[in-house]
This record gives structure tokens, sequence and C-alpha cells, in this order.
RNA sequence: GAUCUCGUAGCUCAGCUGGUAGAGCAUUUGACUUUUAAUCAAAGGGUCCUGGGUUCGAGCCCCAGCGAGAUCACCA
């Protein structure tokens, strides 16, 4: 075992003999004053008349952050002062004054303290916090990392590793003020969104999570037990088949912001658990949506950012409507000059040949079509795009369309070579739905481990009739990352998943 | 799953052809009571990711493993 090396006993036993004295009046759980309020505001007052008398007292709590003769730092939860901390100076008695003394000396690197005093601005122009009366609250045994800053911007001793960043993530908020900032973007990512449906009516509920069958998605689920009930039952995949048994319930619009559980591979853009918003409107189609999604998300963009505009790596990304709407059939003859249109499954195949791109026997018509899409047209579309009209093989979930053969009134929505959202007008034809939920079930058999499971009750529904609507997913942490300019997920993870430390 | 790269002090990183383990910041002690990343002096701090191998000798070379990142593949 290491020795501590810090005198924490001995600090605690200055902070005892001075808390009645420099105590504060109301205590300090009681709304310290934020840097945000005083910093902010007294800057422009600091550059012109600045008298001293007539600046308020403060009382603040946060981190001590490093010293530098008599001033320090402090960081709370929205930024840093400095302070001015006058040797021997704090403290009514001289008594008081020795004690404060040994107390400073000993604060170290990540303490809580409390102080009392009034806000002046030093020669170079900095917002400073003289000191009058200070307190201790907590130790840091451990040594954070200081990042330094300097006047060009350039960043010493960042911290920066991203194990130790996604493992000790309070590290790393606590001393990479960016990091912080994205996390608060993504908050505000589910707020405003929350905030926009709100507003139009529609209602945010809760599904279930444990689910006996995992349905409404094409993914290998988590297995759990229960116990009592000695069944089986799967972290959700998605929770589309519960919204809409609300829908059938009576709900005209509902919505679901929560996490999702997929058992399959990760890298920067998968997390085994993701937060999705599923949103189901009735007397809706996917044309609807397609409206709804664009003023849904600009909104969203001008809350996070104060923009429509967003800088996604070296593209800047323009979110305000109306985005562009190609079939995927005309996305597919525009960059690659193919009329896939009328083509059969030997056609198709002979088309991914030309183009390079390797298939397999399993493929049917329209996997073929999405490989063909998913290689040449995909990272095309930087600029957000509403891909619409897609193979009814693939889309289970999705009505048939109206007027075009073999396929479903699907739209998934790209930006920057990215699905973002996915939107359907929803099935609500049990007849149909059984049958399509049966060929899932023929591919299931033939070794397909992601193909989608019967679900009865889902059916029985849809068979007391559903009213048509339209639902649309779209990925949180993915939208996120785009308003953020992230290209790895785990940056807008708190805790992203990690394998376990070695000992 | 494949390939590449990385793993050395609390943090960020050096470490030559294989020859006693280094720097800056941080920490401790002392001095200084001042500034805008970094004041001065001294001190402490290491299972060089783990385990094998080669060698007189391994942080370095070889093999295996663990962890991480990137690219690709897979996947809503």
């Amino acid at each position: 075992m290491k020795k501590n090396k810090f005198k924490v006993p001995a600090l605690l036993e200055a902070n005892i003999g001075l808390s009645e004295q420099v105590a504060f009046d109301e205590g300090i759980d009681k709304a310290p004053t934020s840097l945000e309020e005083f910093v902010g505001s007294l800057r422009t007052t600091c550059m012109g008349d600045f008298q001293q008398e007539k600046m308020p007292e403060v009382q603040m709590a946060g981190r001590f952050m490093g010293q530098r003769g008599p001033f320090a730092k402090l960081q709370d939860s929205e930024g840093r002062i400095q302070l001015y901390i006058k040797k021997g100076s704090i403290g009514e008695t001289e008594e008081e004054k020795t004690k404060i003394n040994a107390l400073v000396k000993q604060l170290h690197i990540g303490d809580f303290i409390a102080v009392t005093g009034y806000l002046f601005a030093t020669q170079m122009g900095e917002v400073t916090l003289h000191v009058t009366a200070l307190n201790f609250l907590g130790k840091s045994l451990k040594t954070l990392p200081i990042v330094k800053v300097d006047k060009e911007g350039n960043v010493y001793d960042e911290f920066k590793d991203p194990e130790l960043r996604y493992r000790q993530r309070y590290v790393d908020l606590t001393v990479n003020p960016q990091v912080k900032e994205i996390f608060l973007k993504r908050t505000k990512v589910i707020k405003s969104m929350r905030t926009f449906f709100d507003e139009k009516g529609w209602l945010e509920v809760e599904t279930p999570i444990l689910q006996p069958i995992h349905g409404g998605a094409a993914a290998r689920p988590f297995a759990t037990h229960h116990n009592t009930l000695d069944m089986k039952l799967y972290m959700r995949i998605a929770n589309e088949l519960y919204l809409k048994r609300l829908i059938v319930g009576g709900f005209d619009g509902v919505y679901e912001i929560g996490k999702m559980f997929r058992n399959e591979g990760m890298d920067r853009t998968h997390n085994p658990e993701f937060t999705s918003m599923e949103i189901y409107v009735a007397y809706k189609d996917y044309i609807w949506m397609m409206e709804m999604v664009e003023n849904c998300i600009a909104y969203i963009a001008q809350e996070v950012n104060g923009t429509t505009k967003a800088q996604v790596g070296d593209k800047e990304i323009e979110f305000a409507p109306p985005y562009r709407r190609l079939s995927m059939y005309d996305s597919i003859k525009e960059y690659t000059g193919i009329d896939v249109s009328e083509m059969d499954e030997e056609g198709l195949k002979k088309v991914c040949k030309d183009l390079h791109i390797e298939i397999d026997k399993s493929m049917g018509k329209g996997k073929l079509i999405d490989e063909i899409f998913g290689e040449k047209v995909e990272d095309h579309l930087i600029q957000p795009t509403y891909i619409t009209d897609y193979p009814v093989e693939m889309s289970p979930l999705a009505k048939k369309h109206r007027s075009k053969e073999g396929l479903v009134e699907r739209f998934e929505l790209f930006v920057n070579g990215k699905e973002i959202a996915n939107a359907y007008s929803e099935l609500n034809d049990p007849i149909d739905q059984r049958a399509r939920l049966e060929d899932q079930l023929k591919l299931a058999a033939r070794g397909d481990d992601e193909a989608m499971a019967m679900d009865d009750d889902f059916i029985r529904a849809l068979e007391y009739g559903m009213p048509p609507t339209s639902g649309l997913g779209i990925g949180i942490d993915r939208l996120t990352m785009m308003l953020t300019n992230q290209s790895s997920i785990q940056e807008v993870l708190f805790f992203p998943q990690m394998k376990p430390e070695g000992e």
C-alpha cells in the first residue's frame, strides 16, 4: 500500500477550527454564485469604469485548480475564475490568519473549496475574486492531469489517451471543457427534440425493455432470464411493435426516446447499447413524415448550435429544409448510369459483377439493390437527402407502395454518407403483415440469425385495426455526432462499452 | 472477424546500433506574493502492459497473450 502523501487529517483539523468563523451565512449548498453569471456580466464592466467598492460580495464553490503565487484558479460546473489569495490576509484574528494560511498552503489541485470575496480586474484585465474567506470542502487524493492552454490556443499536456478518457470519464470531464461541451449539446439534442414533439401534442411513452419476443428490427439480441417466471427474455433491439400497439390503442401520436441493445460488433459508429427515438403518428404517411423530419432536425440544429449549418469533418452541412428527395432507383441511376428498376435477380447480379461488387448466393433482389446502393451511392449523399421507395424484401414492417410494384413506402435520411433516420408508411394490413413475418421465418430457417420473429400478439393487435400510420426512427447518438462534429460514437456516450481493465 | 499502429512516472511524451531509466508538467520541501501554458532550488516517484524466447546483456529483437485506436469486413 502506498502511503498517503497528503496531510488530510491536518487539513480537516485546520478546517474544523475555522468553520465557525469562516462559515457562510447561508451555507454553500444554497446555490453558490455561478461563474457564468458573474464573469460573463462583469467582463465588460471591468474593461470600462471599474470601481472596486461597487463590486458585490460573492460566494463560490468548486475545485482548486492550481496556484501561481497569490493567484489560483477555481473551477466549477460552468468554468474557471481566477482567485487572488493574499498571503496571511484571510481571517479576522492573527490566529485565524495563520490557520487559513496553513490551509491554503496545503491545498492540492482538485480539492474542493468555497470562497467568499469581491471581484476586481487585475492589471491584465482578468476578472478575479479577491478572497476574503475560504473554506475547505473536500480532498482530492489523486492528482488530476493538468491541461494548459496558452494565448494562441496551443494545448500542453492534454489528457487525450482515449482509453483513459473513456474509462475515467470523470477525469476527462473535469479537465477537458470541450468534452463537457459535447455532452451539454447531447442533452440539448434530446431536449429540443422532445420539445418539438410535445408542442405538436404527441405523447412521450415508455415501452418494455425486457421483451419475450425481440421484434421490430433485424439484429441479434442480448438474452437474459427471468427467474420467477422461468422464462427467456430479450433486451429490446427496437420498440417499434410496442409503439404500434399503442397506435392501435387509440393514441394519435406516440414517441419514445430510449436505449436499444444489439449484440453485434462494436466500432466507431456502433455501441452495444445506443439511444434511439421512435415516433408513430396516425393518419399520416411517409411523404408527410419527410416534411416533419426536416423541420424537426433544422429546429434541433438551431437549438443546439444556434444555426442550421453544421461542420462535419471537412464538410459544411446545411440542415435547413427542404431536403432533396430521391428514389432508390433514381439514386442508383444517377451515380452509376444504370436503370435497375425493371431488372430481375439475374440482371442485378450482372450489374454487381460489372461494378465489382461482391455478392453471395443468399442475396435476393432487394439485397442486391441495397448492395449497389451501399457501394455506389451512399458516400455521395453529403447534404441531407431522403432516399425513398425501398424493395419490399428488406422492409417487412413497411406498407407496400401505393403505385410502384415491389417497393414499400419507406425513406431513409442520409447525411454525410451516413443514415441517420428511417421511416415508413407503416404496414397496417394484418394479413400482409403475417405473410411478411412468415417470409422472415423462412429466412431464419435458412440460417439468417437476424431475421425477425413472428409476434402473434402484434398481429392480433393489427387484426383489431390500426389506422394508417407513419413511423420514424432516429439514432440519437449519430445525430449528436453530426451536430458536434465527432467521428466516434464513444465521444457522445458518457460511458462507452469497454472491455474490463486488467488488474 | 482481418490488417496496421500503439502500450515507458499521476499526465503528455523522449529513449540512439541491444549496454546503469529520461524530460516537461504534476507531487513533496524550501524561497518568492508576482501573474497569464511553463518563477527559482532541491527531492521523491518506474513490474518499461503480461508471459515466454534469443543474447554475456532486452524498454528496444522474436513468439504468444491482454488492452486501446485506426482502416476494412459484417450489421440497421
